[in-house]
DNA sequence: ACCTGAACACCGTTCAAGT
DNA sequence: ACCTGAACACCGTTCAAGT
């Protein structure tokens, strides 16, 4: 499987473009976008920063690489033959959830337009906003209406993992103290977030989340 | 207008918060996200690279402020009293071509979950929704998902604009290099993306933008 | 071909010292 | 109260030199 360019066997545990996102990905997952440091990742992997080089491209290529995986993964995972609209709907939560468990790739996602990782997304809503016969003309419109609200999502998921994460605080407590600025805010400036502050820690983001796919999916239904 | 804590006037080119918003924008306008520096920052205040932190937090902080200063003018500059539809289309408008005149203020935006210029959206989206009449339990669902698409859409659109301008293309040229790339994608693996690549060059980013927003309004309605 | 690790050219942030 | 600018503790990336 590994082999090198002149088709020698390497050594079990020489480096390789997969080793590094995968330690990558593991530095990723338990301490945060923060600490993907080219040190952090050649201690990891007991090598010089220089050898890192030798396989990737940058640190940008690196973290696309590692949010590509995951995504590969989790686009994987999907039961095949749905109806077109379950589809659509078992795909986003499937996102959601997978964004919800590594918040730096909502991160990246967000900033990688057009790349591997969300054309693979990309393909996947194309490909089922097609099965439910929306016609070629508004094809374009439907899947990248999805995508953006998709995208958008996964970074203020990510923002706000992120947010708290370096404040120390866990999901509820940092919702508590969003909640308790917003109903500081001048309530004749502000009256709907205001009267909005008190729902906000016990919102599910989830089922907020796919009341958007099914608004999205409804209006496209009605065009 | 400008006084010091003590109530004496201020040298007329002293250092302020505003005056260091100010050229941060002049900055991110200018050259990019890339280029906002301290250095830079200091060089164009002419003053030591200290001197901003007794104004300013961060640099998140001064991102953030600068992104708002952005949002406010773009929200500012909406006409008051248009039927609570048009309205939300109007303002989705003016923040895309905002977006697009400033593409650091979607990226930044796009990670700024629950901060001041977030929430200027929110209350001024959550308000046109209560317009419309949308009752109490899905108020939140309707707003966060129309949020959640703009602020994705920013984001997509911000990264195009990094993306092209770290290799110092146009936008016609850099859609042409994504549909080139798209188009020699594996025919079996990606279908739906490999005939949408002729379309990419020619497609309008904004229509596309609204068609998206009255799919979530048409859903909304529908529900 | 692949790896080493020192060197380079930066960063954001802090802080003793000034006015 | 406000500003200076040197110092600190990092970064990502390069590259001559090794194997």
């Amino acid at each position: 499987m590994i082999k090198t360019a002149h088709g020698k066997q390497r050594r079990e545990d020489s480096l390789s473009r997969e080793r590094i996102v995968e330690a990558a990905i593991a530095i990723l997952d338990s301490s945060g976008e923060g600490a993907l440091t080219f040190k952090a990742l050649s201690q990891r992997l007991e090598t010089g920063a220089g050898a890192i080089y030798w396989h990737i491209d940058s640190k940008d290529d690196l973290l696309i690489a590692a949010c590509d995986a995951i995504v590969a993964r989790t686009l994987g995972g999907l039961p095949e033959n749905a109806v077109p609209d379950a589809a659509i709907r078992a795909l986003a939560l499937h996102m959601f959830d997978a964004i919800d468990a590594h918040p730096w790739v909502g991160a990246t996602l967000a900033r990688a337009a057009g790349q591997l990782p969300t054309v693979r997304i990309l393909e996947r809503v194309g490909q089922q906003v097609r099965a439910l016969g929306v016609p070629d003309d508004v094809q374009w419109a439907a899947v990248s209406a999805l995508l953006s609200y998709i995208l958008g999502v996964s970074g203020q998921n990510a923002a706000n993992a992120q947010l708290a994460r370096e404040r120390n605080l866990d999901r509820a407590d940092f919702l508590g103290e969003m909640s308790s600025v917003w109903s500081k805010l001048d309530p004749a400036g502000y009256p709907f977030t205001n009267s909005m502050a008190a729902r906000l820690p016990a919102h599910d983001d989830r089922a907020d989340f796919l009341a958007g796919i099914d608004f999205i999916l409804n209006g496209i239904a009605r065009r």
